[in-house]
DNA sequence: TAGATTGTTAATCGATTAACAATC
DNA sequence: TAGATTGTTAATCGATTAACAATC
């Protein structure tokens, strides 16, 4: 490891990706595995696998390749995969919906806790082992629970709004599922997409890479 | 425009953040918009602005800025929110029946045709104006449809397989949800929720930016 | 005209990749 | 040892930004 110098956002992206890999290969039980074979699979360069994992510690033996069980656990620790994360969805929608009832969120340890809305035909509306809260009650719910992140699945019009209200509270940070630019200092993750949508059709139309 | 360079994909998806800035101004009934102004309200820098619509051409006056009406219609051109595509879905889980359902994929001329899974207990069940398909009827509705984009929506461990079958039809493009690194020749466009989620915590845990 | 803002160049910044000494 | 593969440096590639002449 060089030395604490600020690690690539693309980086951050990829540490999931080898993340997933690891486990696959743990799975598949084998033991031993080199940089060329996890970028084979995912499609990159082996050297890229290498700076990537140099951003956090030496974790390879030359001449072998990384021991694919103890590679696995350092990065549970540098994604931080076995803290567990507190989430609540604002907006119950058909996005919110989703988010609520898809499971891969709760097997990487984002453990929904609340659903508001608006919308009071929405109110009561029971989502898997929740059910849908009125968005007038959230002061009351954030007094009562510990709350690390919000996913935001709000009409664009009502986004901001609603991120001002966040502010007033102690989250540490947005996912954000509308197609707005939020203005706010908490840390924002956008997900867009119909912007995906978008972009492959551009990319389709005019051929590029 | 300096000549028919490869243009960069983050100017891409670009493209349609400028789109949805210029439909807005167009709403608050303003005529000309200056990059200074189109960049503040995307939180990215003016010349960034200025550059990227460079690839496209030259939109602007000197000393007075943008038209509003004109450069959204010539991106609607460049973007090509003009032409329809037809999309199926594959998967009728939680992410395919938010896609169905999600209506800002129809204002975008993202036309809905078709919602296949390979469970027969979801066949028939309506999502909207549409009923499961089962995934074996997938051949025959394409020997009757245009189909340019498919989406992806089905567990990790089919996303592979359904992509194979994917490739005997002449689609245009794929929009993933699995979260797994496709092996195909159709572009493909990946939407990982679960790592968005996860690069969100990582950047919070690191303080990083 | 004077002021404003474009389009474009050149400088900077950041990320990827090739190459290789170190070493298992 | 000989072969393999790491960790890291340096070169390359690509994207962003500052700066400014052109010009409305």
């Amino acid at each position: 490891m060089k030395d604490k110098r600020k690690i690539p956002k693309p980086v951050i992206k990829r540490m999931g990706l080898y993340y997933r890999c690891l486990n696959k290969l743990y799975e598949e039980g084998i033991e031993y595995v080199a940089s060329k074979d996890i970028a084979a699979r995912l499609g990159i360069k082996s050297s890229q696998v290498r700076k990537d994992l140099s951003y956090f510690g030496e974790f390879g033996k030359r001449g072998v390749g990384y021991n694919v069980d103890q590679l696995m656990k350092k990065l549970e620790d540098i994604i931080g995969v076995n803290k567990i994360w507190n989430v609540i969805v604002i907006g119950a929608g058909n996005i919110g919906t989703a988010i609520v009832n898809y499971p891969g969120l709760k097997k990487e340890k984002f453990n929904i806790i609340g659903v508001f809305d608006a919308d009071r035909s929405k109110v009561g509306k029971k989502l898997g082992k929740l059910s849908v809260t009125h968005f007038s009650e959230l002061e009351k719910f954030f007094n009562k629970n510990i709350v690390d992140l919000v996913v935001l699945a709000v009409p664009e019009n009502a986004a901001q709004m609603v991120v001002e209200e966040l502010e007033k509270y102690n989250i540490k940070g947005i996912i954000n599922f509308a197609p707005i630019k939020l203005r706010t200092k908490i840390p924002v993750e956008d997900v867009d997409i119909t912007l995906s949508f978008k972009s492959l059709v551009f990319r389709i139309e005019r051929e590029i890479k």
